[in-house]
DNA sequence: GAGTTAATACTACCATACAACAACATACTA
DNA sequence: TAGTATGTTGTTGTATGGTAGTATTAACTC
């Protein structure tokens, strides 16, 4: 299976995407041993280039590499989660107190259309789609909000908690609600009301997470 | 020049470590343009640790790397620092309140230790190791809180601030007014009071940048 | 002399080869 | 048999050669 070349940047960079997307679906499951040289043969590339974007992958802590030893996909830990949420909390919601200031008109009429898409592959029951809109949504609400480089260090965290999300094998009612807490979001943000914002943030970054001792119980050998 | 060999991981990553100081330091200027090879010959070693280290950097955004072209440290931009800010006071505030519910003992006397090494340092003028025990303040602040993903990503923004801030050319009132804001943070940690604890963390945070637009009016070619 | 084109020099990027090191299996010894 | 020494294998780390692409410069045309 080769690489598409000549395409979207170096084949570093286009692995290291490829790779990200593996580990979220899981189909790189966490605690599975990779090797360079492996990955090179199936992607048709050398080492170098997967070298590079295994660097990458391992400062976004989605693997750990060993010197002399080898490189794994880091398991997923409950504690790093709780914490991931955490941070998410208190970045995303001083951004949904700032959109309640100012928000880019172009980035709200964004917005309503990602709404749209997330309730198609809602309806669908579509997780990569969902998963794309979703992350649409948080990445025009902090570039609405003048603030682009929140999305940056959101996009990791919400990268690994969309990783555990994928043991929780959410229907389409689930979806739903998450689309419900969106709106109630961005309906407080129409009403310039700080508090609401803040509080539907919150609330909707605290329900994500929910389902996931249980994930834990169910799929032990995959936790840290 | 060679670069130490056989102690602190890898060549790469030492050659990271090294690169980082001297860009923060702005030895090595905003603007300036860096090549592989040349760096390479430098330090002593092939191109690709160089390269690899490069990579590392362009992921914090010290320097971006244009392909086929070149690659250069980024210039020091406002509007970035000012969102970095932003994005420091609501993870650090919400840090500093949850050091108020409960906080680590051992962390507790490291602090100390940290404020009393950087008395001397302010006493002494010596920017550099001010520095090392400013950061080691807000790590031990983290880690303490039981948080210390957070200094994963602060780091990354303060160490963006300090760079603009070796424009500022701080005297020693300077680095003690800094420290008396570090031990009225402490204070009100001890104290058990988060609203007096945050009130501190966003004063301290918004002084640091208060003398960026002056040097901005006397260095304009570093910044963007 | 202004504009255009070809040659040149530089760059990051990729592939390959080699070195350093750790873990494991195997043979050997007491 | 227990323990040790040693060779083998597999891994990441480093060095080097070659490629494709871009900017610059020089030569050339009008």
């Amino acid at each position: 299976m080769n690489i598409e070349r000549g395409q979207g940047g170096s084949a570093a960079h286009r692995l290291g995407q490829e790779l990200l997307k593996a580990i979220i679906a899981l189909e790189l499951p966490p605690g599975m041993r990779l090797s360079e040289q492996e990955i090179a043969e199936r992607y048709g590339v050398s080492r170098q280039p997967v070298r590079e974007a295994l660097i990458a992958l391992s400062r976004q802590r989605f693997v750990e590499v060993v010197p002399q030893r080898g490189t794994i996909v880091v398991k997923i830990s409950v504690r790093e989660l709780m914490e991931a949420r955490f941070l998410r909390e208190a970045i995303e919601s001083a951004v949904i107190r700032r959109a309640c200031e100012s928000f880019s008109p172009t980035s709200r009429g964004r917005i309503d259309d990602s709404l749209d898409a997330q309730r198609r592959a809602a309806a669908k029951g579509d997780h990569s789609a969902f998963r794309r809109f979703d992350e649409l949504f948080h990445v025009t609400l902090a570039e609405g909000a003048d603030c682009p480089m929140a999305w940056t260090i959101v996009g990791d965290l919400k990268a690994h908690m969309d990783r555990a999300c994928q043991l929780t094998l959410q229907g389409p009612s689930v979806m739903q609600a998450l689309v419900a807490q969106h709106e109630q979001i961005i309906a407080a943000v129409d009403a310039r009301d700080p508090e609401a914002a803040e509080a539907a943030m919150r609330n909707h970054l605290t329900e994500i997470l929910r389902a996931l001792p249980e994930a834990e119980q169910r799929h032990p050998e995959l936790f840290a």
